[in-house]
DNA sequence: CTGAAAGCGCTTACAG
DNA sequence: CTGAAAGCGCTTACAG
């Protein structure tokens, strides 16, 4: 049997309420030293360790985040998921929290985020991989449960979310100039997932770039992919027979523009000289393929970082919500890029 | 205030024991249909969720596996980590549970499983990435709580432990023959850190290969890596300064066979025609890589999806430990490899 | 500085 | 088929 609070006390001499006093750093100054220390030695010759699932009972406080997600492999995509991951735990870490990972169920049945505190024992919730069809969104706002939205705010919300999430616009924006300085005038653009609200951003970013340029928009250089590999060589190839004055084109991440250098190669064209590509995320393959892909870096290991931290700052109420974070990207220039050639 | 399970009763005009039991698959047919369906109704009415915290301390079962791991950065690299924890997930959550990460403090202070257990409410352990000197299990072993070594098992081994990895030797040992029949003789190998176990057994894999072809091995033609690119890079940077006969050369991980493969661009060698190279693992990158990687490739996902069936099935004593599962590697072959060069 | 007691929200013998 | 009651192992007002 393990050995409990009252064996302690027993042993010890003294009450199951001076022994758990001695055991809390925030009452242990209640206690004399002499009897804490009395206590802590019987703690430590019968090994107690006090049990974490009364102490939540009796505190309602399971000092645990969630990870909340949807099982969609986009949000496992190994770089995201891994960097989100090590970046919250880190944080929780430190500040005395552990992570566990809760798998949202695709149809949505209405939970409601409260009721995922309560089933699945924690404190607050991390939110990540939502899309806008989830309509999960909705009806967490309506809880008072803690949560944060992970990586997946748009500018056109309502305010009232704590979040966490990149510049998306902005890094959007400056691929685009990046490539108009360079001379490009042609600039496609390979979209994210419509009900993605990053990818909505990224693109706005785009248009946004287009216009301060003096570039009228040509729907003929839009296309949708899905945020995969496959997605973005079916994309370029699309685009690649259709428009043949295209010198480059920028992709919303670094999985599509990985599969649309692969089409370009394809088609018997060369990266960069004949059409120049860039993605966003900055993920390990893109440092690897050939040429190594210029990209928007999106700081994940900060976003999961800030996240947990601010999580765990609204559960113990350390700070007046709404609050949100928004982390600056960052140009890698690479050798997919390069000066437009002459059409 | 959130609904309890008095307020459900209260409201049924019946007794907490009656919803409880109506709630739990397990009791719920000793209560009468009509009953319950009125149960159900206020349940439903009231949007009651049973409090997971109150069950656990009342049953002494979380429902909860702990993913326990050194905060090492190789237990991390993304591809490792993610087959890991997704394929582990799925189970858990096929069988109802939920999956918890607990990172194990570097300073290894005398943690016994069943502590963690206790302090992690986790009803059992998958316990990742360890090594040799972490003296984790030997303390482990003491425990009666249920856990599972994932994937660092080796065939020294005390035979009680519960563990599922690849067969590491098995794999190595196919590989250096692969590399056998296509007439290599001078094989090196770019061991991985000497207190890992799955290295050692790689390395074991290694020597038998070469026994059993007629080749007497030569301590000239091991090095050292850490598991990492960089280390690959620089143990392939050496051999090739040193022995300027080998053909081949085969890394304990792929990580080390991208760097490997560096160096010998870097010397100005190609790469399969005057120096085959073998990985192991098969990680995402080994089919980006130019030429990309022949590999053995290990079942990740595979292994984290077993490893958390067989950790359920101990916990709910539905089956005898010791219990283990070795899963069989399989040869991948890419374009790293070819015919040995005459020398 | 310390203890007795109530309470956190469930489950489960025990009795009927 | 149902209920009253004890218990899971802690914490924390309350009283002294």
């Amino acid at each position: 049997m393990a050995v409990t609070i009252r064996d302690i006390a027993k042993q010890a001499g003294v009450s199951v309420a001076t022994v758990s006093r001695s055991i809390n750093s925030a009452t242990k100054n209640q206690v004399r030293e002499e009897t804490r220390k009395k206590i802590f030695e019987i703690i430590k010759k019968y090994n107690y360790f006090p049990d974490q699932i009364a102490r939540s009972l009796s505190t309602r406080k399971t000092r645990v985040l969630g990870l909340c997600m949807p099982f969609r492999a986009s949000v496992f995509s190994s770089d995201y998921f891994t960097g989100i991951i090590i970046g919250a735990i880190e944080s929780a870490r430190r500040l005395g929290y552990e992570l566990k990972i809760v798998l949202l169920s695709e149809t949505a049945r209405g939970l409601d985020i409260s009721d995922v505190n309560k089933t699945s024992a924690i404190d607050g919730a991390l939110l990540v991989g939502t899309r806008i069809e989830d309509e999960l969104l909705p009806v967490f706002r309506n809880s008072d449960a803690p949560w944060i939205l992970v990586n997946n705010y748009s500018e056109n919300d309502d305010g009232k979310t704590n979040f966490v999430d990149c510049d998306n616009k902005k890094g959007a924006y400056d691929a685009v100039n990046y490539l108009f300085d360079m001379g490009h005038r042609e600039i496609a653009f390979i979209k994210g997932p419509a009900d993605s609200r990053n990818a909505n951003d990224r693109f706005a970013g785009y248009m946004k770039a287009l216009k301060k340029n003096g570039i009228k928009s040509d729907k003929s250089l839009f296309r949708t992919g899905d945020f995969t590999e496959k997605g973005g060589y079916l994309a370029a190839q699309e685009l690649l027979a259709d428009k043949n004055n295209i010198t480059a084109v920028f992709c919303a991440d670094d999985e599509m523009a990985v599969g649309a250098l692969q089409a370009v190669k394809d088609k018997g064209l060369n990266c960069p000289k004949d059409i120049s590509i860039i993605g966003f995320d900055d993920i390990r393959l893109s440092r690897y393929v050939d040429p190594p892909l210029t990209t928007v870096r999106q700081p994940i290991y900060e976003i999961g970082k800030v996240a947990a931290q601010m999580l765990v700052h609204i559960v113990e109420g350390k700070i007046q919500t709404p609050v949100s974070k928004v982390l600056q990207t960052e140009l890698i220039e690479r050798d997919s890029c390069a000066i437009a050639a002459r059409k």
